[in-house]
DNA sequence: TTCAACCGATGATATAAATCATCAGCTTAA
DNA sequence: TTAAGCTGATGATTTATATCATCGGTTGAA
């Protein structure tokens, strides 16, 4: 395996929870059809409505996840970082892809068989357990981005993100980011004009500071005022 | 249990899918802190933000869920009918209720304490597998929500909320709702004001028929087309 | 090297949708 | 039995947001 970066799950243990679960057998199958690939910023993992045959987990780099509309819209639903996996809903229904996953930087990510992977889910209840949990984060999550995206105007939204990316994501202040404006108005649902329009207001305002590619969070409790207002 | 409506758990059994997964062992010790509840039209089984204590499976009736955010405003992400369980993310996470539950008409519940089930989650592979198939469609049928609300304009949205309710909740053209046009506001993300507009344009353009709480699809290709259109 | 394409930025304009106001019919509570 | 409150309905008005157009800077491909 010419990509792969690490001799076998082992590294990968120490630091995703989740395989802690699992069994030297397990682990061995999974190992035995895992590989690491390498991708470049922009290029697709997998895409809406393919057929699903891998479970994805990241170990460098970072990945964005998106719902692509018929209209050519895209709302951005999450990122993965490493170590992390990419929970496909489409594994366990209609074995088909229903977001987007695009490399935002360089990535690498290990594919394991998905069919492996759900024995392992099937047979091993710590596993599917620690699984559940997982999900139930990710379900907990959407239900904020659905309130926010639908209840609160553009300032609102905006500022979410914003606090978002710097505490979820980034865990920095100020923090560089290979997110376009564009990246940022799918992730709060409007045009790449307003999201402009808006980080300008909070720019004359002394919420937030941009320099290139970097953002700085100057005023967090008034950004988290402005979130919980809409 | 003066409330109860079946006597144990094999009545439920042979309806709710979920639960075949379940040894005698763990049948019984569900049905031992099984309560069976009556709710009236409006009545709450549980609050946004509240501590969640119980599995709740509903037995007749029809249940809306729906999130509350700070300024009053509502989005149903969903509705539970007989004989299914409400899927609540928190009880694997923060144990609290992340959006709340109200009877759309009579309803009865089977509640089973939490600690329970978690139990059963646990240690029964199958039984978390099956679970893990049903929060994989919700979180598929989330993805088109957040899809419609946000991409669509508002005569997509509401005929997305009207084949929705025809195909997927009340399995009838012709239909007869408890729901009020508040309520097919709150499902689409609008005023109730403009829910009733468009469903104006759509009876102007007969597409539908209304009558007291009938509802009727007309034109069931041209709302797809209007839904696909958004 | 040049052309195409995308990005951040900004202004002018159009429009989708919320808000406000009103009214009639019906139910519920005092 | 009356008053209060909710619902469906509709019109007038305001406002939030998208769209369209343009520009300079950068990147990347031909």
């Amino acid at each position: 395996m010419a990509n792969s970066i690490e001799a076998n799950c082992l590294l990968c243990m120490q630091r995703s929870d989740i395989f802690r679960n699992l069994n030297d057998n397990e682990l061995h199958s999974v190992n035995s059809c895992r590989v690491s690939i390498k991708y470049h910023q922009g290029e697709i993992l997998f895409k809406q409505g393919s057929p699903c045959h891998d479970f994805v987990c990241i170990t460098s780099g970072m990945v964005k996840l998106y719902l692509e509309s018929e209209s050519d819209k895209r709302i951005i639903i999450g990122f993965v970082k490493p170590v992390d996996y990419i929970f496909v809903p489409g594994a366990f229904t209609d074995k088909r892809h229903h977001f987007t996953a695009v490399a935002c930087e360089e990535t690498t990510a290990c594919l394991v068989g998905s069919d492996v992977f759900q024995q392992i889910v099937e047979a091993n209840s710590a596993f599917s357990s620690a699984f559940l949990n997982k999900i139930s984060e990710q379900a907990i999550r959407m239900f904020e981005q659905l309130s926010s995206l639908t209840h609160k105007q553009m300032p609102g939204r905006i500022a979410d993100v914003l606090l978002c990316l710097s505490q979820k994501i980034y865990n920095a202040n100020p923090f560089v980011t290979s997110l376009s404006r564009q990246d940022i108005a799918d992730m709060s649902g409007m045009t790449k004009e307003s999201a402009i329009r808006i980080m300008k207001t909070f720019k004359d305002d002394n919420l937030i500071r941009t320099e290139g590619d970097l953002i700085e969070l100057l005023n967090i409790p008034l950004l988290e005022t402005i979130s919980r207002n809409g």
